[in-house]
This record gives C-alpha cells, structure tokens and sequence, in this order.
RNA sequence: GGGCCUGUAGCUCAGGUGGUUAGAGCGCUACACUGAUAAUGUAGAGGUCCGUGGUUCGAGUCCACGCAGGCCCA
C-alpha cells in the first residue's frame, strides 16, 4: 500500500470543503482552545460585524487578518479564547426596517407601535446571520459562533447600564448642547443621514453682510467679517482668523456712509472689497457719493498679532452683555482666505466650529436665561428672535424709518422666513435684510449683497434647517484627554501612522462623547430624571432597576413593572413606561434618548462575558486585548470607543496590538459597489479557488493596512506559483517514497551533519524561514512572513532543492544518501504544513495529513500541533553563502552560454570556467560547491585566478559611505581622481595600505579601506559580472567535448523514444546506432558506458545501416536509431 | 476646509539609518528542458522612482510647495 497518497489533480476548493468537514466532525477549533486549558492566554476581540446585509469580499480580508494571529498563537502555546459577536443595533437597521414597512420615523407611535417596529428591527438585524457563518466557516475563521455576545440582549444592556452609571458615579455623564442641524418648521432635529437625502442641499440667495466690528479705543477703525446668515450677528461673540494669514489695515471710506475709516481684512481677499480702478486715487481727493473709494494699506501684520484684540459688541443690547473674553479676536484653524474677508465671525449657538472655537476659548456665548434659569439661545425653537433681540430690532426700525410689508412688533422677527409672509409683496423685509438696513444707517456694513450658495433643507418641510443648540448627553471624554494621549503610546499600532496620526490626533482634539441618539432601536438610556430636571438617578443593574420599580409601585406611580410575568427587554418601549421616585418624592421619567451604537461595541470586553455581574474570572484573564484587527474607518468608531471606556473606568488600554487594514477596492483601484458591478461575491471565489488560495492573495500582495486592488488574476496566480509548485513537490516526493517504500521516522533519521552539503543547506535555508516568519508574526507583519515562505518553497526548495537532488531520488536503490534525500525534503515539507497553516489553514491541514498519514504518533492536525522554533544549530551561514555563490556562478555561466556571440546549449560540455578571487573566504566556498556548480552548467573544471597569477585586470571604486563622511564637499574631486587610476595606482594602495593624491590642488592621503577592489575583466575571454562576482567561460570546443555532447544529445533523443514508447522507469533496453559521421562514431564509442547508463540500455551498438530505425535530429546531423525493450 | 494614507516597469508590489548601474513576481519576447510534464527552468527587453523647488559632494530615500487617488472628520 502507498504510504503517501498521490494527487493526480488537486482540487482546492474541495480540499476547503474537505478539512472542513474534518474539522467539524472531530471538533479541531475547540480542541485547539482547550488542549491549551491552563496555558497563557492570548486575548482576541471581535469587533461586530451587523448581520443585516450580506457579507462582502473585504469581510474574507478583516476575517483573515483576525484569524491568523489567533492561530499563530495557539501553536505557538497560548490559549486563544475567540468569542463571536453581532452589532445590531443601530441607524442602518431601523432605516431598512423603515423602508420595508414603508414607514417614516413619523409613523412610530402613531401607525405601528414602538413595540412592534423594536420586534421588526430585531427580526430583521439577524436576517443574514446565516450566511456570515457560512462565509466565516468557509474561509476558515475560526470563532466561536455557538456562543457569541449580541448587543441586544438583556445581559449585554445590563453590562452596558453598569459601564455608565460607573461613568455617572465619575461625574462623567452631563447632559449639554451641541450644534446640530434643526428644522424649526418641523420642530426636530435631523440627522446628518437625513441631511445627505437628495435634494436636501439647494441653491438659494441669501442677504450677506460684510460687518464692521469697530476696535476698541480706536477711531473709525473696524474689523470686517463676513456672513452669510446675518440673523446670527446680535449672537457674535467673538471673531476668528487664521494664524498664518496676513492681514493689512486699509485706509478708506465706508461705501454707505461715507465715513473715513480703517478697514481690517485678509490681504488676499482685498480684490474683493477694493476697486483696483481706485488704487491710484488719492485718499484726499474723494467725495462722499463717488462711485470709486480709494483706499491705501497702511499696515501689514499677521493674523496671530491679532489675537486677543478687543471690538465693540455689534449690536449693543443691554440685556446681552459679556464678560471678557467675549469680544476679541480668537484663533480658527480652519479660517481661510477662500471667501469673506479672511476674518469670520462666531456665534456660538449657531455653528459647530463656532461653538468649538469659543468653548477652546473659554469665551462666552449670547445666551438669556429662560423662566427656570436654563441659557438659552436668542432665537426660539420656532426659528424667532426672543423678544429682548425683537424689541431691539423693532425700535430701531422705527429709528432708522425703515418701512416693510408689515408692521414688525418684537415677537415678529423670524431668523429666517418661516412665516407665510409673501415675498412678492411690496416692500418685503426679511429680518435679514432688517438687519442690513440697520447696520448701514449705523455705519456697521461694508458690503451687503445678495450671494447665492448651497444650503440644507428640511425634507420634511422643505424649509430651510437652522444650525441649533440641542440638548444632548455626553461623556465627558475631555477630562480624561491626557490619560487617554498616554495610554495610546503603549499601544502597538499597525501601521504605526494610525496610531499617531488618524488616531493620535483625534485624541489630542478630543470633544466630548455625545451620547444620545433620538431613535427607537437601541440600548436606552438608564437615567430618570423629574420633570424639571431638578434630581435624576442613573440605574446601573436590573436588579436595582426592580428595586426602584418596587419603591415607584408602592407610592402608587406605577401599577406593575412592566416585565411582570413576561421575560425581561431592556428595550424601548417598556423603559419608558418605567415611572421612578425622586428622592423627594417626585415623579422621575426616563430621558427618552437611546446611547450612541459605538458605545455598544466599545463596551464588548465587558458586557460580552456579562461583567461584572458574571465570569470575572474570564474576563480578567481576558483583559486587555493582545490583538484587535479592524478596518481604519473604525478608527474613531470601534476603535475610539474601546480605547476611551478602558481609559475612563480602567485606566488601561483595551488591546495592545491592532492592526486597522484598508480597503479592498476593486482591480482598477476603485470602490466596490453592487450598483456598479464591480463587487466580488466572496461565496463565488471560494467556490472557483478555494479559501486557501484567496486569504493568501490578500495577506501576500500588499500589507493589509495599503487598500488591496482585488484582482481574481492574482488568486490565480498566487494558486498556480506558490500552491501549484508546493503541490507537485509534494507529488515528486511521494511518488519516489512510495516506488522506494519510504516511510519517514524520525527516530531512525540520518543526523544531519551526516547529510550531503545540499540537505544541509535547505535545512539551514529552512531554519532561516522559521526564524524569519516567526519574527514577522511576532511583529505582526503577515504579508513579509508569506512571502517568505512562498520565496522558500518556490525558488529555494522547489527550483534549486528538488532539482539538483532531483537524480538522488530515483537512481538505484535505497542508501544513505537517498535517505537523507527523503528525509530532507520531507522535513521541510513538514515544517511548511505548520509555517503555513496560520495563513492556509485547510491546505496546510491537508498535506499535513497527507504527510502523517502513515507515521505514528502524529498529531490528529497540524492546528493541534506545537510551534517548532527554528535549531540556530543547524544554521550555516558559510553554507548559505556559499550556496549562493552556486547560484550566482550558475545564473552568469547561462548567461554567457546564451549570449549570442557565443550560443552553446547547457548540454553542450565545456572545458572550464575561470573565477577570480581577491579573498580567501570566497575561493573556498566556491570550492565548497564546485561540483554542484560544474553539473549544473555542465563544465568540467573550475579555476580561480588569484592576485598571484598576473592576469587579474582590477578595477577600483570609492567607498561612498566612508569617504562622504570623511571629505564631504571635497569628495567629488577624489572620486574624479580614483576614476582615473590604472593598475598601478591600485596596487600601490594594496602594497602600502594608502595612497597619497592630488584632489583639486589639495593633498588627500587615501587609505586601502576608503575604497573597493574588484576583478571584473579576464583579458581575452569571455566574461559576465554581478555584483562583485566575475566569471569567465572558456569555450574552447575539443574533439572530445564535441563527442560528449553529441552523447549527451543522444541520451536526451532517446529518452524521448522511451517515453514515447511508453515505457516504465525501470525498463531495460537494447539500442542500435547507424554510423554516421566520424565525431558521432566515436562519440558512440568513447561514451557508451555514459549513455547506456542514462538511458538503462542493456547495450549500445553501432552499426553500417538499421532497418526500422528512427531518425532522430541531432541539430547538426540525423541519426537513425533502433530502440528494443530489453 | 482639516487630519491621515498612497503614488517606483504594462499590472501587483520590495526598496533599515541618503551612497556608484533602482529590484521581485506576473505579463511580453527568445531559448532550454521533456522521468515533477495540463509541470518546469534560463535569459532578454521594459523605469522622467507623480511634479516643482530646496538641503547635500551625492536624493526613489530628507524638507517645502503642489498634483492625482483614497479614507475619516467638518
């Protein structure tokens, strides 16, 4: 019986489909866990996949890069506990759910239920949960799938409630404001998804005022910035530039009024205020009512020298009056000179940036304060001034004469035109354009035109959106910015650039976490609060929960708990229909927010094991992470969320190596998208190539965190070059161990230093590649360790191994060094199923068998086996490079062979190469492979040329990296001057260790090692050189080599004849040879040993004429030949 | 608009701390091998290292400014 099973043809696919139905039936995965019970622990997250869409090619990608790691450490002795998870709630699930229903937001509550639409979501949020295992299965992903965390359930909402009300128990947790875009006409605020939707963003003209803001304790001289939302200048409080603009002071009139005055601006936005017709009028000469206002820079500064100047408030009302610092000049990092003046004014409830740059600034906002003494913003939630802006407006109207559609009172001043008030209609005043009016009369506008732009609408109500102050709650992140700077700097980011640029940076502009989100599917928000505001209480476990519900029921609040006799959802609607007691004895309602899904996700080391209500033990030998792996547009998403709960309420980092890896595009670099057809469907290349053949596609071909540019051509290729070649060396090996009965046993194998020079060194090469792929993997750099090994086993043992040991294998009977053959290049095999299985789990899984199947004791799969380190012991590293030198003579003697100036085939033998040597060490590893080198170029001898023999043409070059260091500038004349030298020159710096020459009229001594001699000419013969290593072919033709290649020729012709007559390695046969020629004659006659040896004839005769022959073409002549089976 | 990444042969990618003539695989061309054979080997052709400036004796590599593509955030 054969030992080893031979493989006509391989089917990759089916060996995925195979092992894992092997893996399955005899439970591998969890034998691999569990055969490490007790060991170390190697700690995995998985960040969440949402099951409600499909699963695409770049999930092969992120589910690759996760497993190889986990397995790696699993071999290499640690116990790597890998539980699943599933996002599920969210946005994207309530929108789908939505356009199933054919339901809007509006809908909830009024046509279906809370309650119905929360048990649609959780319907719909596992859909395709079965095809995400199918895929994990199939691509080898090994992960708990039976057990895995689910962001909804009870137990993972309680942990989450507990991670908060830690937080609130910090005094983490405050509810605050943030700018978000709001529809007054619809009351709400909108998401930015809602404020993507088509049509949203329109072109419309709005009134835009260039504003003077006049300095303080200065005459006539004003800051100019410009807006395009003029109802937001009673708010400004304090204006922006940037740093590194310049900015000028501008001596001119104010285009209105008249008035003399300095204008401050950006100085490249000059051309858009000043008339370059008017440069050259003097300022002397103008007269109010000129169409063209001269104007004159009288200084130039800066932006930073403007920081912390001081203006005057625009619109002076008294019951909106700040303290310093409100009113000066503040830095903006994103200020430009694109638009406006360079200089841009800010209010604080009305922009994001605003609100950003004023709170960085510790300057205050124009806030009143409402009948609770809440701050409010001067514009209501209807879109309308307060009365205390109105009545302002109002009386300077009334001030200044100016006359509108309508008679304004203060409670008539929408911010923008909410009103059903008609714009045809004569003398139509928005309070826009009111307040244009008013700053011209009040010399307070530079420039008031219409300007069109983009701006976003209400999709509901068609309306334009206000930017508002919401409230919201937060986390106060910021209180912990430096902890969690600190904390990043332990963490091993691949690549490092995430960490400190995308991430570091994030972290060092850290905002506060806001937490709520209006929406209905998702984990609620564990805090009541009374009706005011005045107590809250932030619920931390189910149990207090009941508890309260019990203290609420008993005060008559509420009748029942609303889980009474029905299992337990955290969810909403049943949270809101919770109604706790106030200490005082109030009624506290739930804020009806939900929390942030990134809070869900960045929450799984704990609420996965349900801590720390249960499993603590698993979880602190689970905590950090060693590893995480996730796309890098989790960076501020998963990633962010881990790392900030861990600072916050562990003082610790979550995991501590993750690699953030790109995206997978298409093959021309573009996005994949369903719409465009350009998708991979991952089931379908699986099914074509298997899953070995792909995940090593993706670790090889770049690293993981470049965008991979996914081409099927490269599978392909991968599974041809590196698979197809493993494969057939495998197939070489097992049809001579079975034809010789060899079966490996380690006990009984030939030590290796008794081995011949070629085992020795791919042993050796093999020990460097295990040396070498576990540093890569310990640094977590898949893509050097798999090219490594693909660089081992295709050129070294495949093209150089297999090959020149290739005759070992199948002449003669079994002996020593066939053994040793056997053994090496089953050893290396071995060790390959085990380097490779991390990255080609089923392919690897299977040769393994293949290779095990007859020998005992072995392991039921490589997955359960134990790393073996490399054995620096059988490293040679004379050996290497000595074999490298093999490599190299050999590849130029081809070369020279192929030149056309000379043409002679390898089979063509020839006298000698020559080599010389200038050391040593060189001549004797040469030496070492010389017979090697002769058979593989087929030449009869080798012989090197030293300094002694007088032939040698030396050539010398300057050592760049000494002599840069040691003459800098002067170096160009020295090099200039060794160019020059002769032999002369280069053997007196041999003879005297130095030399003394003339750089530039300058003397320069020059010593032996500042340079580098070489031989690279032989004169007279044929030469080929690469990289310090010179051969030379002698082509001299005898008669005698003429014979043997003539022989040689033969014995190939004839072995074609074998093969065509379909004979059996181990045949005999008998061979006649017509005479032909005298050369081929006596080469029949001199080298008949030689070829009947070759080609296993019994005998070789030559003889005057052969009937039934063949006539064979020998290139330069035919010859007929008989071929007998013996 | 900001932060970060990428740009090297037709394609996919390597190119510590600057150093003479920039490499590999695929593809292409030619040749060889024909007892690993629907396999394999060897050689050859193929490059304004995105551009422009700068630093330096010397820049694919360092710096600045751009250009193109991408991701995230506004």
């Amino acid at each position: 019986m054969k030992k080893y099973q031979e493989y006509k043809q391989v089917s990759y696919p089916q060996i995925g489909e195979d092992i894992l139905q092997f893996w399955k039936e005899n439970d591998i995965f969890n034998k691999s866990v569990n055969n490490r019970e007790g060991k170390e622990t190697f700690t995995f997250f998985e960040g969440p996949p949402s099951a409600n869409g499909t699963p695409g090619i770049h999930h092969v990608m992120a589910r690759t890069l996760k497993d190889i790691f986990c397995r790696y450490k699993t071999l290499k002795g640690f116990q790597v506990k890998r539980k699943g998870g599933w996002d599920t709630h969210g946005l994207p699930v309530e929108l789908q759910v939505e356009k199933e229903l054919g339901i809007t937001k509006e809908d909830i509550g009024k046509s279906i239920s809370v309650e119905e639409y929360n048990k649609k979501c959780r319907e719909t949020v596992m859909r395709f949960k079965d095809e995400w295992d199918d895929l994990t299965e199939k691509i080898g992903y090994w992960v708990d799938l039976d057990d895995p965390y689910i962001t909804f359930e009870p137990s993972y909402i309680e942990s989450l409630w507990n991670l908060l009300k830690r937080l609130y128990e910090k005094d983490l947790i405050y509810k605050g404001y943030t700018i978000q875009p709001y529809s007054p006409a619809a009351g709400t605020g909108l998401s930015s998804h809602e404020l993507n939707q088509p049509g949203c963003y329109r072109d419309v003209k709005d009134t835009s005022i260039t504003a003077q803001f006049k300095l303080k304790g200065q005459e006539n001289t004003f800051i100019l910035a410009w807006t395009t939302t003029p109802w937001t200048l009673p708010s400004n409080s304090a204006l922006a530039i940037g740093e590194n603009l310049d900015y000028v002071k501008v001596k001119t009139f104010n285009p209105y009024t008249f008035d003399p005055m300095i204008a401050i601006l950006a100085k490249a936005r000059m051309g858009a205020y000043f008339n370059p017709k008017a440069k050259d009028i003097s300022l002397e000469d103008f007269k109010p009512g000129d169409k063209l206002i001269p104007f004159e820079i009288t200084e130039e500064f800066k932006g930073k020298d403007m920081l912390g100047w001081e203006y005057e408030q625009l619109f002076p009302i008294n019951a909106i009056s700040l303290p310093h610092p409100a009113f000066t000049v503040v830095s903006g990092d994103y200020v430009t000179t694109e638009d406006g003046t360079g200089i841009v004014h800010l209010a604080k409830a009305f922009g994001a940036d605003d609100f950003r740059t004023l709170v960085q600034n510790n300057v205050p906002g124009v806030f009143v304060q409402d009948e609770q003494g809440n701050e409010i913003p001067v514009v209501d939630k209807q879109g309308k001034f307060l009365p205390v802006v109105g009545e302002y407006l109002s009386s300077k109207m009334k001030e200044h004469g100016i006359q509108a559609h309508k008679e304004f009172g203060p409670d008539d001043f929408f911010v923008k035109n909410y009103t059903k008030d008609d714009e045809n209609a004569a003398e139509y005043k928005n309070t826009d354009i009111v307040i244009s009016i008013i700053l011209k009369n009040e010399n307070k506008a530079f420039k008031v035109e219409k300007y069109e732009h983009s701006y976003p609408h209400c999709w509901r109500t068609d309306m334009p959106i206000l930017y508002y102050p919401l409230e919201s709650w937060f986390i106060k992140t910021t209180a912990y910015k430096d902890r969690l700077v600190a904390l990043n700097k332990i963490i091993n980011w691949k690549p490092e650039a995430t960490g400190t640029g995308r991430f570091g940076n994030w972290l060092e502009n850290l905002v506060d976490w806001n937490l709520s989100r209006s929406r209905f599917w998702g984990t609620p928000l564990p805090i009541w609060r009374t009706e005011d505001g005045s107590e809250e209480i932030c619920i931390g476990s189910v149990a207090e929960l009941q508890e309260e519900i019990k203290k609420s029921i008993s005060k008559g609040f509420m009748e029942k708990s609303p889980w009474d006799g029905k299992e337990m959802d955290l969810h909403r609607p049943y949270v809101d229909d919770v109604i706790l007691v106030s200490p005082k004895g109030e009624k506290m309602f739930r804020e009806t927010d939900l929390i942030d899904v990134w809070f869900d996700s960045g929450a799984m080391p704990y609420a996965q094991w349900h801590y720390p209500f249960e499993n603590e033990d698993i979880f602190k030998a689970n905590y950090p992470a060693d590893y995480i792996a996730e796309g890098v547009d989790q960076t501020r998403g998963w990633f962010f969320t881990l790392h900030a709960i861990a600072g916050m309420l562990f003082d610790s980092v979550a995991f501590k190596n993750v690699i953030a890896n790109g995206l997978v595009l298409d093959k021309n670099g573009n996005k994949m998208s369903k719409r465009l057809g350009n998708a991979i469907d991952p089931f379908k290349t699986l099914k074509e190539y298997g899953p070995d053949a792909l995940r090593w596609y993706m670790l090889s071909n770049a690293n993981p965190w470049d965008n991979l540019k996914f081409n099927l051509e490269g599978v392909a290729d991968v599974q041809r070059r590196f698979f197809g070649t493993l494969q057939n060396t495998y197939n070489f090996f097992a049809l001579y161990a079975n034809l010789d009965a060899f079966v490996y046993d380690s006990s009984k194998s030939i030590t290796v230093p008794e081995r011949a020079e070629l085992d020795q060194w791919i042993i050796s090469k093999l020990q460097s590649l295990i040396a070498e792929v576990e540093a890569a993997m310990d640094n977590y750099d898949a893509t050097k360790a798999t090219r490594a090994i693909m660089n081992f086993t295709v050129d070294q043992l495949s093209n150089w191994y297999v090959r020149l040991a290739r005759k070992r294998f199948w002449r003669g009977d079994m002996n020593a060094d066939k053994q040793a053959a056997y053994e090496t290049l089953y050893e290396c095999l071995y060790s390959l199923t085990q380097l490779m299985s991390s990255f080609a789990p089923f392919y690897a899984d299977w040769l393994y068998k293949s290779l095990t199947a007859s020998t005992a004791n072995s392991s039921e799969s490589v997955h359960l086996t134990d790393w073996v380190s490399a054995n620096d012991s059988l490293i040679n590293q004379d050996l290497e490079e000595s074999m490298d030198l093999a490599q190299r003579t050999s590849s130029l003697v081809h070369s020279l062979r192929k030149n056309p100036k000379i043409g002679i085939k390898v089979r063509q033998p020839l006298q000698r190469i020559m080599i010389p040597v200038l050391q040593e060490k060189t001549q004797r590893q040469l030496e070492h492979v010389e017979e090697l080198i002769k058979s593989e170029v087929n030449i009869k001898a080798v012989e090197y040329i030293d300094d002694a023999s007088g032939v040698l043409v030396k050539s010398v070059k300057p050592n760049l990296p000494i002599l840069g260091k040691k003459l800098g500038p002067k170096m160009r004349f020295v090099v200039a001057a060794i160019k020059s030298w002769g032999q002369e020159e280069i053997a007196e710096i041999e003879q005297n260790g130095q030399i003394t020459l003339d750089a530039n009229g300058e003397t320069i001594e020059l010593l032996l090692e500042e340079v580098l001699i070489s031989s690279e000419d032989i004169p007279g013969w044929s030469v080929a050189t690469d990289e310090g290593l010179t051969v030379a072919l002698d082509i001299t033709l005898t008669e005698e080599l003429k014979q043997e290649g003539i022989a040689r020729d033969l014995v190939n012709r004839v072995q074609n004849l074998r093969k065509d007559m379909g004979l059996e390695v181990q045949d005999k046969i008998n061979i006649q040879v017509a005479r032909q020629n005298e050369l081929s004659d006596a080469a029949m006659q001199n080298f008949a040993r030689y070829i009947q040896t070759e080609t296993q004839a019994l005998s070789l005769e030559l003889q005057d004429s052969i009937s039934g022959g063949t006539v064979l073409d020998m290139d330069d002549f035919e010859i007929t030949v008989k071929v007998e089976k013996a």
